[in-house]
DNA sequence: CCCGGGATTCTATCAACGCTAGCCAATCTG
DNA sequence: CAGATTGGCTAGCGTTGATAGAATCCCGGG
């Protein structure tokens, strides 16, 4: 067996050679520059061989949106947890959401603007999409009223990141004031309380 | 003089033609399908007629989006003028926006996603773009408090809705609970004070 | 009435894209 | 050492957005 575990080790390192050079092509220059001669010659193989691990180039950035969710979920614990209050946790992971749109573009669209056929609000989504919905739901459950369901508290609170990061990253809405309207939505979504 | 407005005049038709068949198109195709050879056969020319009039594909969608967003400003204003008090009114609103996103999602994308050089938040954006923002800015500014400014509550509450479709549209959310959320997402916006 | 000149439209083509078929060689099996 | 099989590569298909240059139309002057 170990030979053909050798090629069962060889054949996932290189997959992971797929990923990774695709993540961070697309990183430097952009999804458009990821084609599939350009992934095949930054791998070193010919083109047919990313068809005998991905379906088709869709499936590539499904992966990456996947490894680029699991970082999303750690800088979101780290923001998370290093705030005091159950209000700063909220900011602080709101923050922190925004911030990796904003510097990692092209992992963000992969993750959350492309079209993909990732099971996304079901129990089979890969764990770390899973595990970076959590984080947001953590910060989040703090703030539900009486009546309000955490889950889609999150989902609305999510949108809302969502739409900041995607509006402002198209040119829709002027960078210099994000901070002002991201301390709003956190304000509106903060627990009502204090006057 | 008769006979260069006449050129002129013809020449601005199809250039409607055009945009017109795109929308058409797209709507009922999805973008995809709207290739320029394809398009050039709809309005029954060859496809070089179309570089005469835009600079490229993306012109042509810049162009559908601007035709996009005074239809979206009409549903937004009727929604508006029909709710009583200002709370419903931004309710109604919210739910008009969505809804037209959904409904159509092709002119939707080609507003609000894909990427276009069109200038959104300056004074020199098309009037139809200022004109949709604005029947926002009105359903929200009732919601502000002192020392809001009533221009970014409205971005961060459209930030909201425009999360909302995107990520439904895109499975990221599932659908059927997308009143509740929208529900979440008004009642975090509309003004704070009844307990 | 007819023909030259200028604008305009079409035919043909380009480079690049995602993806696939089929050959060829290296490797494992008996 | 021969035969079978796996796996990668060369080559190519069909489309895409966009362009260059030929061809055509149409108006105005002789």
């Amino acid at each position: 067996m170990t030979i053909q575990t050798r090629r069962e080790r060889e054949r996932a390192e290189r997959e992971r050679l797929i990923v990774t050079a695709a993540r961070q092509l697309a990183e430097s220059e952009g999804w458009d520059a990821v084609t599939t001669r350009r992934l095949a010659a930054e791998i070193e193989y010919s083109q047919p061989v990313l068809y005998s691990h991905f379906k088709g180039k869709d499936a590539i950035m499904a992966a990456v949106a996947v490894q680029g969710c699991a970082d999303l979920a750690a800088e979101l614990r780290a923001a998370r947890s290093a705030a005091g209050t159950a209000q700063e946790a909220l900011a602080a992971v709101g923050e922190a959401y925004t911030a990796f749109g904003g510097r990692r573009p092209a992992l963000y669209d992969a993750m959350f603007t492309h079209r993909v056929d990732l099971p996304f609000a079901t129990a089979e989504a890969p764990a770390p999409l899973r595990a970076a919905f959590g984080e947001l739901a953590q910060a989040v459950a703090p703030m539900a009223r009486p009546g309000d369901d955490p889950a889609l508290l999150t989902e609305t609170y999510w949108a809302g990141l969502h739409g900041l990061v995607t509006l402002m990253r198209s040119g829709r809405l002027p960078a210099e004031a994000h901070q002002r309207r991201l301390a709003l939505l956190v304000g509106h979504f903060a627990a009502s309380g204090p006057a």
